[in-house]
DNA sequence: CGCCTGGTTGAGAATCATCAACATCTGTGG
DNA sequence: CCACAGATGTTGATGATTCTCAACCAGGCG
């Protein structure tokens, strides 16, 4: 069915021939307006692989760092295991978000990467973006913002999980779900979750039942609509209020 | 009385006039082996300022990002405002360690940092530091690394606030500190926590009942030795498996 | 000396986890 | 194309952990 398929109205959705120069979501990976000539020498170095399927694996926990990636269509989770063997989801990226950042500090990844549907990643070698950076200024400043996002988005999270209800957790994954896509040219209003119920409670702090739970409690108070992964927005405002207006990373 | 003061070894705490070539924390604050020419053109940028009293800021929420710092003595915490007007504490610093890289995101400090007591901090203007190490390739590595530190030590904190209970999260913060003390040089066994019950509980997502209740569980199971803030760990192992090798950030 | 902040302890309440049963969806092979 | 199995999601009953409210205690400072 999928009539509301967030990508379907992308003709090749995992068309990696694109450069960054007419890819529609350069305006997100690179925030900072580089000039023609430095948008061509990052794309010089820019690989681009073959779609992975879902539940394939970007990079994994201990890996070399070698990369970071873009997100060109579909999903993906990260996610470390933990000192006693259980998961931990650590973030969800959707099309035009970095990720594999974490591994800058000790030339590791600290998370594994794993599609949460077919997908379409873009790499960057780390040692060319970094002389390329040493060159070209907008591009340091530019990695330096994305890195510093990254950390943001992380104390947000912490303040999230620290201080916030059940409640409180899943309307700002939803708002955050949604102004992500509103930045993609997409419905904020009307989309699909790509990730299970257990990854959204993982990533919460939140079991499934308790994640479950909430989901048809919002949906009785009429403030979604939820038909399996397809959720419906139908009081935004009043979800932003449940969020205090804090999104989750 | 604090006859376990662990700065009291130092015979001039607030020293403020020393380089970093001869400073006792180098091997922390600059952990890549830099050439003797490089570190004194980072000491020639390093801004060493008036300690700062218990309570004062060094910069506040909103403020432009101008600065990373290094503790040199005391001790301070990071938090910000949550929309509802409450406090999140994101971070405790101790001497050796680098504060203030949130704010390298949008160019204002997303945290305030205020001193937990009267300390001595390094200011390094960090649009000379960012010039410095697109000069000196250790140095950026360097940077990196200590970002990457930032990012690894945030997402450890998201796993222990979403999968831990109470005594995990108390015990790792114990564990923390413990080991952060010994890379300095210092007990790791009995140590002052220069930080509020009131700040423990607001970091590590618990109420201050539950944080003093827990600490009066784990004197009475004899893991610890609490006097105020002065705390002895007498049963480290225990400790370390009640936080499942998990240290708080 | 007494106030005020910070810390401790207790009783009761609330939120969320756990355990368990059942429903639904997905995708695979007959 | 259908049937089935395993994974994923929902719902209910019960219980544990942690929060809330409240009283009380200790130490520091004017």
């Amino acid at each position: 069915m999928n009539k509301m398929d967030s990508q379907s109205n992308n003709p090749c959705k995992h068309g990696f021939q694109v450069s960054c120069g007419n890819c529609q979501l350069s305006a997100i990976c690179l925030p900072i307006a580089l000039e023609t000539k430095e948008i061509d020498q990052l794309d010089n170095i820019i690989q681009r692989g073959r779609p992975v399927r879902k539940g394939e694996h970007i990079f994994r926990e201990e890996d070399d760092f070698t990369s970071v990636y873009a997100v060109r269509s579909g999903s993906l989770k990260t996610y470390s295991i933990t000192k006693d063997g259980k998961e931990q989801v650590t973030g969800f990226y959707l099309p035009g978000e970095i990720f594999g950042l974490d591994g800058i500090g000790d030339g590791r990844h600290t998370n594994s990467a794993k599609a949460l549907e077919t997908s379409a990643i873009c790499e960057i070698p780390f040692h060319q973006l970094q002389e390329l950076s040493g060159k070209v200024a907008g591009l340091q400043r530019n990695m330096f913002h994305i890195i510093g996002q990254e950390i943001n988005y992380d104390k947000q999270l912490i303040t999230l999980l620290s201080k916030n209800s059940a409640d409180e957790r899943i309307a700002s994954l939803l708002i955050s779900i949604s102004s992500r896509n509103a930045r993609r040219k997409l419905s904020a209003l009307c989309f699909r979750l790509p990730m299970s119920r257990t990854d959204i409670g993982n990533y919460l702090g939140l079991t499934v039942e308790t994640v479950s739970r909430t989901f048809s409690r919002f949906q009785k108070l009429e403030l979604i609509s939820v038909d399996n992964k397809e959720i419906t927005l139908l009081d935004q405002a009043k979800l932003q209020e449940i969020a205090h207006g804090v999104e989750a990373a």
